[in-house]
RNA sequence: CGGGGUAUAGCGCAGUCUGGUAGCGCGCCUGCUUUGGGAGCAGGAUGUCGGGAGUUCAAAUCUCUCUACCCCGACCA
């Protein structure tokens, strides 16, 4: 009966089947992961960001989506379909229409209305719910899909991983109060901590910023690799960990407090950068104040003519993350033209320092403890040593804004802080009423009440999972797939079939045996044109996590040689136990891949 | 969007400076040989030299222009 169930094919001839593997490294692949993944066969490029995704690839890409689905039922969520296109009209009532830059990709129907193709599903799925879900009885409500999304980037690279047409598994969850989307925010936290130990994956969850999506709490999932885009920090004596744009800065600075003494100008000619005033007065660099200056921001939230003083230690770098996040600072962070600059200060950039002027500064608490300090003079040519606050320089408020650095204490006060680069493939946030509110998604309370829903949502970039998922497995010979996401499990390689019947008799055994237990098997039955080095080679590229050589020179001695990709090392199984050896094999890749709740 | 670069056979590239009728390696097709680490020999197919305009007796090559792609640059799954 098992028969009428429904079932993915699971065994296939390599003779029949599109192995696309290439043997030079494409031009165009930068990282390791879009070289394996055009090498082997996986993906190829269509345009810009745009790619095909092999039978090879596709089965992979099937597979995470299948453990990401497994994961998100267990926790209760619902799996939709939402379109792809959408029209302008939600847009325009949650207001993003206008608030989207070009990576909202517009376009008209044949009446001339405006759709976008969707870069995420808020508005789709605010306005589902406003209508189907009334009452506070159907709440929480966990509502999902896996399926395309388009973000025309301003520049795709690394294949797959910042592609502009991707897959992603996105969840949007709605709730009558805050209590309720933090217990669903843990209970997706928790599942995503489950679907990256399925995948297999070396991962850190990371306090992170929510961008325009909008909301408060928010976490990335990084899978750590040297090639990916994201830097993040994370405390080696406790959990802490947050993206470094981020990291909370607001670490003890404690220097050594000392009598001020009257401020001095001094020439410093052409030194203009912290690094060469520090070393033109032979001062080190954190004895310095850095001023910067950026665009400020009018009452309607526009770029202003104005402009804002950001101070930081020398030694210091701003965080761009956050400095936009101030009141009042243009974002995206504008940093002021040179002639805007000498009209505030009456001084080219590089001698300018907190004194003198009226512009609002904003003082970093790097800076803020110090004495006898260095900054410009706001003369060309000239800075100011043994200057100190109140007299002659000033400030107006203190707020975080520098990047975090390697060995600075933990906010926490736990530990010192590391910094490692991350991909960053899921990322959660509890958005609150954000769209509920502009979209007027309400549901009646307990007392008859009508009130806005309160939401959260939940993103993992399938396609990308694939890409590094790679960065993590791979050697100089190819791509090592985890059990649980290989395209096959299995590969049997047939060497010398022409000339040993035998050859070809044992490897369908197998194959029929292996495809029993229920591996998915790839048989490389290819004819003596595809010599034995090219099967191996490709075996190995490719990345089957298992595999079979059976060939007449280990028949003589009724062998077959079995080799775990990983490893490589080779073991001799008789003929006739490696049914049983496969049984094992499969028992313990099925042990090795299952949930570990 | 700014800066830099590339575009010649399915893929990787030479040829461009100095204009003269299109080449190499891999792959593909046919045949023979070979068979445990991306085989050998022989034969073969494949190009609007990214598009358009111009200069010239003659343009892959020089000029102009458009386009695509790649790399470097501050809101992303």
């Amino acid at each position: 009966m098992a028969a009428f169930l429904i079932s993915r094919k699971v065994k296939m001839r390599a003779s029949k089947y599109l192995l696309a593997t290439v043997k030079e490294t494409p031009a165009d692949a930068e990282v390791i992961s879009h070289q394996l993944m055009l090498r082997a066969g996986l993906i190829r490029k269509l345009a810009s960001g745009l790619y095909t995704w092999l039978p090879l690839g596709t089965r992979v890409l099937h597979k995470v989506s299948q453990i990401v689905r497994e994961e998100m039922d267990r926790s209760g969520a619902m799996e939709v379909s939402m379109p792809v296109v959408q029209h302008a009209e939600l847009w325009q009532e949650s207001g993003r229409w206008a608030d989207m830059g070009p990576e909202l990709l517009r376009f008209q129907d044949r009446h001339e209305r405006d759709f976008c193709l969707g870069p995420t599903h808020e508005e789709v799925i605010t306005d589902l719910v406003r209508n189907e879900i009334s009452s506070y009885k159907q709440l929480p409500a966990n509502l999902y899909q896996i399926q395309t999304k388009f973000r025309d980037e301003r520049r795709p690279r690394f294949g797959v991983m910042r592609s502009r047409e991707f897959i992603m598994k996105d969840a949007y969850s709605f709730h009558v109060d805050d209590e309720s989307l933090q217990a669903t925010y843990e209970v997706m936290h928790q599942t995503y901590c489950a679907i990256f130990d399925r995948l297999g994956l070396d991962y850190r969850p990371v306090i992170a910023d929510s961008g325009n999506i909008g909301g408060s709490t928010s976490h990335e999932f990084h899978v750590l690799a040297d090639s990916g885009e994201d830097e993040i920090v994370f405390s080696d004596g406790s959990d802490y960990a947050a993206n470094i744009e981020l990291a909370d800065g607001k670490v003890a600075f404690a220097p050594e407090a000392e009598a001020a003494r009257e401020a001095v100008q001094v020439e410093t000619g052409e030194a203009h950068s912290v690094e060469a005033v520090a070393a033109a007065l032979e001062v080190a660099p954190a004895q310095l104040v850095k001023t910067l200056v950026v665009h400020a921001e009018d009452a309607n939230g526009e770029r202003s003519d104005e402009l804002v003083a950001l101070l930081l230690r020398g030694d210091q770098e701003l965080s761009a993350t956050k400095a936009e996040k101030l009141a009042g600072v243009y974002a995206p962070l504008e940093f002021a033209e040179d002639s805007a600059i000498e009209a505030a200060f009456s001084c080219p950039p590089g001698c300018i320092g907190p004194h003198k002027i009226s512009l609002r500064i904003i003082a970093d608490p790097s800076v803020t403890e110090l004495s006898n300090f260095v900054c410009g003079a706001n003369e060309p040519g000239k800075h100011l040593r043994d200057a100190n606050w109140g007299s002659p320089c000033r400030f107006d408020e203190t707020a975080d804004i520098r990047r975090v650095q390697e060995g600075d204490f933990s906010p926490d006060g736990n530990g010192k802080l590391a910094i490692k680069r991350g991909i960053e493939v899921g990322h959660i946030f509890q958005l609150g009423q954000k769209y509920s509110q502009a979209m007027d998604a309400t549901v009646l309370d307990q007392n008859g009440k009508a009130v806005v829903m309160t939401m959260g949502c939940y993103g993992i970039g399938v396609t990308r999972v694939v890409a590094a998922c790679i960065e993590q497995n791979h050697d100089d010979r190819g791509i090592i797939w985890p059990d649980n996401i290989a395209p096959f499990h299995l590969v049997i390689v047939q060497l010398d079939a022409h000339k040993s019947e035998q050859v070809v008799e044992v490897s369908e055994t197998l194959y029929e045996q292996a495809t029993a237990l229920g591996m998915e098997v790839l048989l490389d039955d290819r004819d003596k044109k595809t010599s034995p080095g090219v099967k191996l080679a490709e075996s190995e590229l490719i990345g089957f996590p298992h595999r079979i050589v059976v060939s007449a020179r280990t028949l003589a001695e009724d062998n077959v040689e079995y080799t775990a990709r990983r490893d490589g090392e080779k073991q001799m199984i008789n003929k006739d136990q490696a049914k049983d050896f496969l049984q094992s094999l499969w028992t313990a890749a099925q042990q090795a891949g299952k949930p570990a709740h």
